[in-house]
DNA sequence: CAGGATCCCGCTAGATACTG
DNA sequence: CAGTATCTAGCGGGATCCTG
């Protein structure tokens, strides 16, 4: 069983090293669904404005509370936005991004151009690959 | 029951729309875990080559047959790779980055130099939070 | 209004076994 | 060597109900 001992050991190995690596905790992070959104929507395409919850809620459409929450709760963990209460009856919160949050939206800005740019390209060859292996 | 039903419909919506979004799609795609890192093999650190399966196998230590193979077929079938069969015994199976996966993989680049940049930012908010919400 | 707590389900990664 | 087939557990994520 060395063999799948050792296997074991690299697979863990690896995890770790993904783990760490900065550049695979940025995908993690960008790649979750509502994240983009919430950027686009507090970055008011270029004119950033504070947004409240229920302002979010609206904006993007489909999401549940939960999720927004969540969402909102982990970009304020890391310092992508703020989170402000005011205390009045009811009471308001609103969000806003940081500077490191607009420097990830900005960054979101060439993944857009990328995708604009190329990803009709790739769905095309998408096409064409299911295509010949129908006929194959 | 209608409130529900408006909002049943404004997910469907809003999911077709993020179905569609160009940036969403390449977000899908280039967050895969294995995705990032077949690329970055096959890119060859800036000296792209074409590498075997067993190749690639070893060199993603920790991943599955079935990841990587599933991995590689998404790729190709995005035209972002080539699969080269040698009809030798044993049959040689080789894959190559297209223009297009070097392009993505360039894109990558981008993503990479932001993370080195800003992700220690991050991960210091995200300490400073979490120890935040110990004391509290 | 702005969430917290819970239950639950579908999806998918991964392990295992087999094949040309 | 380069895959395919199958089975399963774990978990992300949504729906729902409740609160200050």
């Amino acid at each position: 069983m060395t063999a799948a001992q050792r296997r074991a050991q690299a697979k863990e190995e690896y995890d770790a090293f993904l783990a760490e690596c900065p550049s695979r905790q940025l995908l993690d992070r960008i790649s979750d669904k509502w994240v983009t959104l919430v950027l686009a929507a507090l970055s008011g395409e270029g004119d950033p404005r504070p947004l409240r919850y229920s302002e979010l809620s609206r904006t993007l459409a489909g999401v549940s509370q939960k999720m927004l929450t969540q969402t909102l709760r982990s970009l304020e963990r890391d310092g992508l936005l703020t989170r402000t209460v005011t205390p009045s009856v009811p009471v308001t919160v609103t969000y806003e991004l940081t500077e490191l949050g607009l420097s990830l939206h900005r960054l979101m800005g060439l993944l857009k151009a990328w995708a604009e740019e190329h990803m009709d390209e790739v769905l095309a060859h998408r096409e064409a690959y299911d295509a010949a292996a129908g006929r194959g």
